[in-house]
DNA sequence: CGCGTGCTTGACCAATGTCAAGTATGGTGG
DNA sequence: CCACCATACTTGACATTGGTCAAGCACGCG
């Protein structure tokens, strides 16, 4: 990969401390008043992926953390002959830190053009101590991660192909809904077959298989390579929660 | 199972205020001041499980933390069929609270008779705002729990059978060494080949065989049905790495 | 409109799961 | 101390799921 310069946006635009922030009910940021937010600005600059582009690597030095505006990242670890394991994607509104020992655990990758606001690990954590209600909202999250991962280990360990793909979709869906409250049936899926097969811990072809299976069984429908509509939203639920597999 | 009434220990020992905390380098204990320390005492008391015993259910509310100082718990969920995905096991030293919404994510059970030390979640919290080296160290741990469960999902992703047992030993050699600084070459096995099989994604015959894959490959040795002894450390580690599968 | 890349589909294969004996181990009681 | 029993582990034969390899298709970009 031809390791593009990381553009830098200005040192944050005007009006916004992080920028785009707003739009979601952002991880951090949507957690301080907004006199607080404005403070926080001065910790931060903001900053801009094109696709394909990493933002670090596992094993990179973990100064920086990163608020996810626009765009989607996808964080992975490789084995040594080249096997993929996709943690996650970040999606706006995520919110990027975690790290031990000061070592970053995965390598992060743009995988459509992604804006973040950076903010440095030092001074971020000196203004956390000023607000436990950052500090708290920080503990919170991680602990919604460890939540995930969990979630994604019975998946990885237990679930069926069809099972895995179901969990999928219904996570995308729930994530979506928890941003506006309202019901969703479209998903608009901004990754490859293959990133989805290496998070879901399956090949392509047998997640180009399982999106035609559902397909046929009525739960969802392809209203373009990108873009799934489900049609039955219990359905695909009891499926993903492995009833139904009779 | 019988759920047997958890045996209550006198509310702690004298001398000891997290009773057999330091004998290892106990998570939590362990970054306290022997004074701080004796004062923490005060918030806990001292249980006993028998094999079998849960200490609490998924789902269940969380109102305790707890630190484990002998024996060995599961923490797994189940899919609605039974099927049952182990995420670890906790060990003398490990410090048991994560929880999100106040909610259990797990099941936590007894594998072995297991002391444990337990604290009430809130005087636990008010402590630790009068102790800034606890919480740094409560979210420290967080991070290693997470990047725990990242190696984990790597290895119910992407490897193989082999490649998943010979990173369950060096898991549970690094576990010791980290504890006492020395090499180790044995390795006592708490659990049953059922739920080794359940914590690596296998089944239990799957893991039998690997295990005799792994002796005929010179790599292990099993000095008892519990007991195994490693013959080629670094061997070994190149086949959890995914090295050598030629 | 044509090309490249990524997606789909098919045929076949390998790894692991399932089911069923058979064997060892450790605990219990004689 | 030994014999027996229950349980857990091992091993074998076979089934199944999902992976591999290869061809064909289709979407989207130029």
């Amino acid at each position: 990969m031809a390791t593009l310069p990381v553009r830098e946006l200005s040192p944050l635009p005007h009006g916004h401390p992080c920028y785009g922030c707003e739009a979601r009910k952002v991880a951090v940021c949507g957690v301080l008043p907004p006199l607080e937010l404005a403070e926080l600005k001065d910790c931060g600059s903001n900053l801009q992926l094109q696709e394909g582009q990493p933002l670090f690597h596992e094993g990179d030095p973990a100064s920086q953390v990163y608020n996810v505006t626009q765009g989607t990242l996808r964080l992975y670890k490789l084995l040594p002959d080249g096997r993929r394991q996709i943690m996650g994607f970040m999606m706006p509104g995520d919110f990027l830190g975690a790290s031990i020992g000061g070592e970053h655990a995965f390598t992060a990758e743009a995988l459509e053009p992604t804006r973040l606001c950076r903010f440095g690990r030092a001074r971020f954590a000196d203004f956390g101590e000023e607000h436990p209600a950052l500090e708290r909202e920080l503990y919170r999250l991680a602990g919604h991660e460890l939540a995930a991962a969990q979630a994604q280990m019975v998946l990885l360990g237990r679930k069926s192909a069809v099972e895995r793909v179901a969990s999928f979709f219904m996570s995308l869906l729930d994530r979506e809904e928890r941003f506006d409250g309202k019901p969703h049936k479209i998903i608009d899926l901004p990754m490859s077959r293959s990133e989805i097969a290496d998070y879901l811990g399956l090949t392509k072809e047998t997640v180009s298989r399982v999106f035609a299976e559902l397909k046929n069984r009525r739960l969802i429908r392809l209203a373009a390579l990108t873009r799934v509509e489900v049609l039955d939203r219990h359905g695909l639920a009891d499926v993903a929660e492995g009833y139904s597999e009779a």
